[in-house]
DNA sequence: AAAAAATACTTGCGTAGACAAGTAATTTTT
DNA sequence: AAAAATTACTTGTCTACGCAAGTATTTTTT
């Protein structure tokens, strides 16, 4: 059977992210911010809406509550987010940006957008925006 | 700053290629094979060229040794592939497919396709190959 | 009001990635 | 030929994912 590895879209896609993923840890820790690319998925939900809870977090991110719990577990420890029961319903734990989280705001989001230039370098806007579509379309396809 | 996770490269490309390796990864338990697509990535090297070292495996999937390394002690677990010392180098261990591994190769080979048309579906094939070609490009940006 | 079902989260286990450090064998240098 | 550098691989540590199973709380059913 023709098939080649190198050639197919899903090793493409998987290297693709993960030189991206890498990219962004990269320049979040030369800039001095010790965090993860999953970590920054938590956070830019929380920056648009602080106080959500892991569940809500999982659906956002398409991850599991397992992932979630540790990842929260991970950030409180690095004091990025706080865990708080909710007040009316006790299974619920309610997870707030930390102050430190809410400073370095802006700096992530430029450093989340440099890395989407740096990858995107010399690549046509139209045709960026045409693969975007496409990968909307894989996800799609693939849910 | 405007920025937001859902329309960014970054979330999408690790979105898309998550679900894709997930998919590839139920297509084959659902048909009996019990191998993960990182897995797949080394016996598809084997299946081209049978024998190579760990330091070349991983070179050409783009990880490191250590990954190899331990991707190659589960796969010898489960009895995909064997770990023999070069004759010449003793440095150097030479990985060889199993007669197991050889057998599965076409049914391996049609699930991958599978998945790749699954992820496609209702993608012109103009417009897939161009975002292959992108995918590309970032690969060569990040590198 | 008690029993059953649903919901939110946590824990355990196996796989894998990234990075640093370590070991063993070979090659290069002196 | 001995010392130094290089190469190939392994081990340790931390992060994260995916799945199954478990716990606690709340809601629904009866």
């Amino acid at each position: 059977m023709k098939y080649r590895l190198d050639d197919s879209l899903g090793y493409k896609l998987f290297q693709a992210s993960r030189l991206m993923t890498n990219r962004l840890n990269q320049n979040f820790k030369d800039n001095g911010f010790y965090l993860t690319h999953e970590q920054w998925q938590i956070l830019s939900r929380l920056y648009e809406k602080d106080g959500q809870t892991q569940n809500q977090l999982a659906l956002l991110n398409e991850k599991d509550q397992p992932s979630v719990s540790r990842l929260i577990d991970n950030m409180i420890k690095s004091g990025l987010v706080k865990r708080v029961s909710h007040p009316q319903d006790r299974r619920v734990n309610l997870i707030y940006l930390t102050e430190k989280a809410k400073e370095i705001e802006e700096p992530l989001k430029m450093l989340a957008c440099k890395t989407i230039q740096e990858a995107s370098l010399g690549i046509e806007a139209e045709d960026l925006a045409k693969c975007l579509n496409i990968l909307d379309k894989i996800r799609e396809n693939l849910k």
